[in-house]
DNA sequence: AAAACTCTCCTACAAGTGTAAGATATAATT
DNA sequence: AATTATATCTTACACTTGTAGGAGAGTTTT
């Protein structure tokens, strides 16, 4: 094990891809904006900036060493940008959900949302005209 | 802070109620019987014991103390049972990922998973029928 | 040029997680 | 009674996460 970490650093790379709560913010600013993001920038985009610079900077690399994140050196200043795509990161993890708690099945998960009434006769009306079922 | 967290202590209360990966595998062994049970009952109930008698007495511990989980000493062994129930977990996650990445929608939850073809055309006929849409 | 500002890199540190070993107390067996 | 097995309690230790501070290098301002 203690082999295994040294070549891991060696190669900059975590084996836990897991984005902590905290990154998630984080990702979400990146999400949020089109193109590549220095760490002012990224502090500039988060409303109350409630993390210092170096706080953001140390999510950012940590996201890069996770491999979600990619990081360019433009002029003495890195930019970084999301690997990993929203969308791809929400299917992951409503896949995750579904498989853990639902027993793989999205038709049970459906089912338990309309039963708790938090998808609607009107709702599931709009699917089916929006997805010509 | 310092305070609280000695009173915390008094209490045996984790602050964070969050049920960790390996924790919920215990959680899964707890809703999986109906009556209390004893550590060696949950490693008994784990398929590949994956864990030693003692992982598994400190998972219980810390469920415990996060007070998901209640304790009751049977003449010298203690018994566990769980207090939250998977179907309040359910909710409690499911409504988690809804609002963290599908802004709170249900119907955009479910748009997706029909967009994706994870929920057929025949799982909306058949809610349609169990719930008298 | 010297001072001030900026950015990255390295280091830190407490709390939580995964995974258990050792110590102790008690119960069962020889 | 002595030994062995069992269950709880206490302690440990590396890794992750949240949250930065300080050092060092390059940039801008005075």
């Amino acid at each position: 094990m203690q082999r295994i970490n040294l070549a891991m650093e060696e190669l900059k790379m975590r084996e836990n891809k897991e984005i902590s709560a905290a990154e998630l913010e984080i990702m979400e600013v990146l999400w949020s904006m089109d193109s590549s993001v220095s760490i002012q920038e990224v502090c500039d985009g988060i409303p109350d900036s409630k993390w210092k610079y170096n706080t953001v900077g140390t999510m950012l690399l940590r996201l890069n060493e996770k491999g979600v994140v990619a990081s360019e050196k433009v002029n003495r200043v890195i930019r970084y940008s999301a690997v990993l795509s929203r969308e791809d990161y929400k299917r992951e993890q409503t896949s995750k959900l579904i498989s853990r708690l639902y027993g793989g099945s999205a038709r049970e998960l459906t089912a338990s949302l309309v039963g708790s009434g938090q998808v609607t006769k009107e709702d599931i009306e709009e699917l089916r005209i929006m997805f010509d079922l």
